[in-house]
DNA sequence: CATACATACCTCGGCTTCCGAGGTATATCC
DNA sequence: GGATATACCTCGGAAGCCGAGGTATGTATG
């Protein structure tokens, strides 16, 4: 289980990573994720819908009610332009703070405390 | 500026890798973090006390005033043993969200949306 | 047909946590 | 004496996950 902040922080530059590859849907994402991560990163759809909500809110994402073959409604979401834009601020400020956890995890950081 | 989340997710990793190379106070946490991220993560001190205050709460850290040759009184932190273990579960934590997204971010991260 | 299960969506409220604003105090420099 | 850097602290507002609860449909089983 991952800590509530830390997938607070991961859900807006993963969700927008994941359609960057393409449409999807809710229920399709969790799975995927859930493949890709290989059980470490797990969201409930508790987590999923107001994070799908709030971007399409930002418009980030844009959706589209669909019906499958088999006879289900399902919402597709897509990137915008401005989604992917966002996607490139998220991915630099999330190597920014991993530079830093990287150096610091590295034996000699560049500095000297005591 | 990192958004909230960001600060968020990374604060407690971050603190607690610089203190495993020493022991420090908060001014110096606080300009150590402005030099080696060289800017790009940056915590004011109402960021940083509660921090201190909420993981020593929580036994990982451990505090003892001192005083400077200056003659300021200082209130040097370090790593308590929970501290370190703690730390590599963060460590691990953040390198599994790491690894989801550096596979988004290839091209082909191995599913299939669409 | 009745039951179970997977699919597929949604909302609400509690909880955690940063962080701006405001505060106190001392050493050094001009 | 005044400005600046050092060095600590607290409070409250705001943001956002996520467990719990809800609705609805397709398929398979006996």
């Amino acid at each position: 289980m991952l800590p509530k902040v830390l997938v607070a922080a991961s859900v807006k530059p993963i969700m927008l990573s994941i359609l960057a590859h393409g449409e999807s849907y809710g229920y399709q994402i969790i799975q995927r994720l859930h493949d890709l991560s290989e059980g470490t990163v797990e969201w409930t759809d508790g987590t999923l819908y107001p994070v799908l909500h709030r971007l399409e809110g930002e418009g980030l994402i844009a959706s589209t009610w669909r019906v499958s073959e088999a006879g289900r409604r399902r919402k597709y979401y897509h990137l915008t332009d401005a989604g992917q834009a966002a996607l490139a601020v998220e991915k630099r400020q999330w190597l920014d703070v991993h530079a830093v956890l990287v150096k610091l995890w590295s034996p000699n950081p560049g500095f000297q405390l005591t």
